[in-house]
DNA sequence: TTTGTTGTAATGTCAATAGTTACAATTCCT
DNA sequence: AGGAATTGTAACTATTGACATTACAACAAA
């Protein structure tokens, strides 16, 4: 199983929300046809990332924006407000193992520990990770092909 | 989205492969009532172990055995064994962004790179564990509930 | 040949993702 | 005040993957 576009939607949206505040006003519309995908998406992980913070959104007039730094939106911000996952759910355990059997009574307290090592690790990546990063990288892009057009 | 019980049960089903291994024949209805699940489940993650040459299965006759030492069997083999995802595939893109946009034309590269680092983090972490711990954890937990019926 | 078992196909149910239409609520502009 | 643009959300559908279940052919050993 994988973890849903959302995700990534969410980082393309939150770029464009950024490397575009001072040409255009940032609609659901706008941003959807950058990204491709139904405008109502994007309404709806604009909701997400409104709960958690990160953005801000006008009613009726419409316009989105990035209201923390970018060096503080971490991937694991983003993650966070747009997958429906609690604390330590990463991996999805088996319900009903046999508290009559050596083993079935036990795995749960033997593999918890195990699993939250891994979801650990990866989270702590995704923390690594910010939104800052991904301006740099974009601004790079952007510069080669400006000077690939000359 | 949450990684499949397919996981916790292989791993569930390789711990009591190797806990019962002198004392039952291991069937996919022995295993099957330890996990609590259906054995035609059991049967297909037998075959996908056997597969990843984890273990062996008897055909006819029934059985099935761990064919490789218990610390070299990583939970990264098991979730590779069990988990139908391809190599950089733990994140969903999503499939269209606009060409036209330039956010959407290079957001690709921009993350791809990113999303690697987080789950090579992630797949560390399951290179860490073996098998050979999870018995050890096993022992020590039968141990104590022997001691307490003292 | 009987018995117990594996391997697998076929089918069903359920939950989550994602797409779409529709529209009330909101806000700005004139 | 009225009109235009936009958000927020409900409702519905389609698709996919997980997991459950029944059924049965293939197989191996007693």
């Amino acid at each position: 199983m994988q973890i849903s576009s959302r995700f990534t939607i969410a980082i393309h949206m939150l770029t464009c929300m950024e490397n575009f505040k001072d040409e255009y006003k940032i609609t659901s519309d706008f941003l959807a046809s950058s990204i491709n995908v139904n405008p109502v998406i994007i309404r709806r992980i604009l909701s997400q990332l409104r709960d958690a913070g990160i953005i801000e959104v006008k009613r009726g007039t419409g316009g989105a924006a990035v209201i923390k730094p970018l060096d503080e939106i971490t991937f694991l911000d983003v993650y966070r407000a747009v997958e429906c996952i609690e604390e330590n759910t990463l991996f999805h355990f088996h319900e009903n193992p046999n508290p009559d059997c050596p083993v079935g009574k036990n795995i749960h307290n033997i593999l918890d520990d195990k699993l939250k090592r891994v979801q650990d690790a990866m989270e702590r990546e995704l923390d690594a990770i910010t939104l800052a990063d991904v301006m740099r990288d974009l601004e790079k892009y952007i510069g080669e092909s400006r000077a690939g057009m000359k």
